[in-house]
DNA sequence: CTGGTTGCAAAACGTTTGCAATTGT
DNA sequence: ACAATTGCAAACGTTTTGCAACCAG
């Protein structure tokens, strides 16, 4: 996620207009590695500004997301999306017990489906999880 | 997923019952390697048996679930559950366009999350998507 | 017979939408 | 001034739950 002057340039520049909510989100999503729900960023923007509503922080997030400013992920959590603020390719992984998800560099520029079950397949992307425990919830289960 | 023979066993090793209902679902899910979802699966089901409900279908989903006879992809869509009938280690082919899931198989035994960001996690599980267009989907895009 | 199962209706959950009042530019 | 934005309430799609009637063992 780029500094919030540019996220506001880029706003600005497509005709959108910066409010003190979305001034906000920018400032709650920006350098936010927690990789983010909706409700949580919500819940986030309420200590702030007791009088936000669901419906701004879920359009800001779209904005935001047609933007290409952030990413959601839609590798692990079942019930709802949520949002990565690092937009670069990378990993994640993934606590079982806690739901933390934390990024990871991992070079797998190498790895290719077999041939024969992706004929005609176009890749785009490739996505990787190490699924597991993290420190702290592998010592108390 | 094993025969459906196993499976009826499982459940009444359990101590659950083989309704109609149940055994029905067994045979659509049996072989089934399209990744359907819940509204998939309870919408193959009413073409056999008209009267079947959706809490039915959910709640035996959920039966094999906990018995580990099925797996859910926590991978891809965003909006709802997907299921797998394939329970051993593998990967998945994910169109964007339309949808569908490919399973593949892939050795990424050797990769490894970097130490620094790892430290002290436990893994248990990798699992790489790869996402892009399939045959049918790149040819009208 | 009896406890597990079914199916309905209603609730729950995260998210989206319609709209009137408000605000940034 | 005027279009964009907000926040409410209602709608949405998916999944879960409470419960009375039912049925497999």
């Amino acid at each position: 996620m780029p500094p919030i002057k540019e996220i506001i340039d880029t706003f600005r520049s497509e005709g959108f207009k910066i409010t003190p909510q979305r001034r906000l989100l920018f400032e709650i999503l920006s350098g936010n590695n927690s990789h983010p729900s909706a409700e949580d960023v919500y819940q986030f923007a309420l200590k702030k500004m007791p009088d936000i509503s669901r419906t701004t922080v879920y359009s800001t997030l779209n904005e935001l997301l047609n933007m290409g400013l952030i990413d959601s992920i839609k590798g692990i959590s079942e019930k709802h999306l949520r949002f990565d603020t690092k937009t670069s390719v990378h990993h994640h992984l993934y606590c079982q017990d806690c739901g933390r998800i934390v990024d990871i560099d991992l070079d797998i520029s190498s790895l290719a489906p077999p041939t024969d079950a992706s004929d005609g397949f176009q890749v785009l992307r490739k996505q990787i999880t190490f699924f597991g425990y993290c420190k702290q919830c592998k010592s108390h289960n």
